[in-house]
DNA sequence: GACTTAAGTAGCAAATAGACACTAATTGCG
DNA sequence: CGCAATTAGTGTCTATTTGCTACTTAAGTC
């Protein structure tokens, strides 16, 4: 992996691979999530990067140094979303696919020969791969109360608007201002920084770090969310 | 999948597969969650009921139909949980395994030549089969308040007292009589039946089933528990 | 200096959660 | 039978959490 060979090319030449390991790097550009895909010679034939999967290391180590590797740096967050395989395609023919969902910083440029495409319009994709970024957004919504997902998508100093038009972002619908910041308040995640960012018009923000503080065992009640 | 050979036993001998199904069968047994196991030639050398994933078909299809064989029944719930591929040991040899976590009632005996094993003594199992079973319970408690999980644990007909007992089970924790009902009945899951259940000692319980009914969209505020 | 825009806060009303105490219906036992 | 023990189910009080409106603060714009 030292030279990085577009495998979506390099490799659908040779022989159909066991396993294919996927990466759906998802970010926030603007009003929409958006993921990382190598365009295709077509541009209906994009594809998420991915790579033949090692078995001969951990897996997990696996999708993180492919992360790098293709990124350019390491992810601020990755998890495992799922293996799939069924009928639908992939481009490198494999049978069987394991994802994973990464994050980075909201204004990541995308690394060269890669470009940012918003979840809404997965053209080109195939479609086990449009599936995988499916997926992959409903494990960030699905995680992210208990993993700073949202957090890793903004940089390591943040205001509560852009934190809160993040959680806006991944949950679909609009919070309150002053909900939001006297839940996180009682969170304990973050703590203010000394300075303040004037951003056009109006009043400016103050910067916050994330930095968790243990919290006492708080137990939260039964929650009955099963819609049928 | 006829005759169901153990193939532990059967596959092991021949050569090594690529990628392992194992299944994570989970019941409510007393005061403890209790996993499906097969019995090694050593006590020592159980295992969790595994086979070749056969990618020729849906891989979701492949694990619904391998736990209705081994269980003779359908199973009340199953999901996947991953992908595992590291060093660790799996009774396959296989380097990559896909598992998934099913549910079947309280009290379902054990299909021949398999036994219950408390999920917090998993002696015998190998290294990647035990972390498949701690990885799946994990999904259980993350999924029950989206998914059917503790309902599907019990017979069709259940008082509430024994919802309450698989909830308490699952969370590991106790909770109130009062509030638990209160929020259940808040959340329109369940109807009451006709009958009444004399169980002992005390006044008879009211024997209840799961019919959620629908109900407008309840939007949640923002939660954050991360830890840290 | 008045208007606009956005950040941040105060405080109230409604909903929710936890706890306690109670009533109800059955079995076991003298 | 009469009463204790045991389990099911409910009423209600209080503290906390949440949704909302309305406000204050601090910048830019004209």
């Amino acid at each position: 992996m030292r030279e990085r060979p577009r495998p979506s090319a390099a490799r659908a030449l040779g022989a159909p691979v066991g396993t294919s390991l996927d990466l759906v790097c998802c970010t926030a550009a603007g009003r929409q999530l958006a993921v990382l895909v190598e365009p295709g010679e077509r541009v209906t034939a994009r594809a998420l990067p991915w790579t033949t999967l090692d078995t001969t290391v951990a897996i997990d180590a696996a999708a993180a140094r492919f992360a790098r590797d293709r990124l350019g740096r390491t992810p601020a967050w990755i998890a495992q979303v799922g293996a799939s395989g069924d009928g639908r395609r992939h481009p490198s023919g494999a049978p069987l696919s394991v994802s994973y969902v990464a994050v980075v910083p909201t204004a990541t440029p995308a690394p060269a020969g890669m470009e940012w495409l918003g979840v809404t319009a997965l053209v080109g994709l195939a479609s086990r791969q449009q599936a995988m970024v499916t997926a992959a957004v409903v494990a960030l919504r699905d995680r992210m109360d208990i993993a700073p997902i949202a957090f890793r998508m903004l940089a390591a100093e943040f205001t509560l608007s852009e934190l809160q038009q993040v959680y806006e972002l991944l949950l679909g619908r609009r919070l309150h201002k002053a909900s939001f910041r006297r839940a996180l308040q009682g969170a304990y995640l973050v703590e203010p920084t000394d300075s303040w960012r004037s951003e056009g018009r109006g009043r400016p923000a103050q910067l916050f770090r994330y930095a968790p503080r243990m919290r006492r065992g708080v137990r939260r009640s039964v929650r009955f969310e099963l819609l049928g």
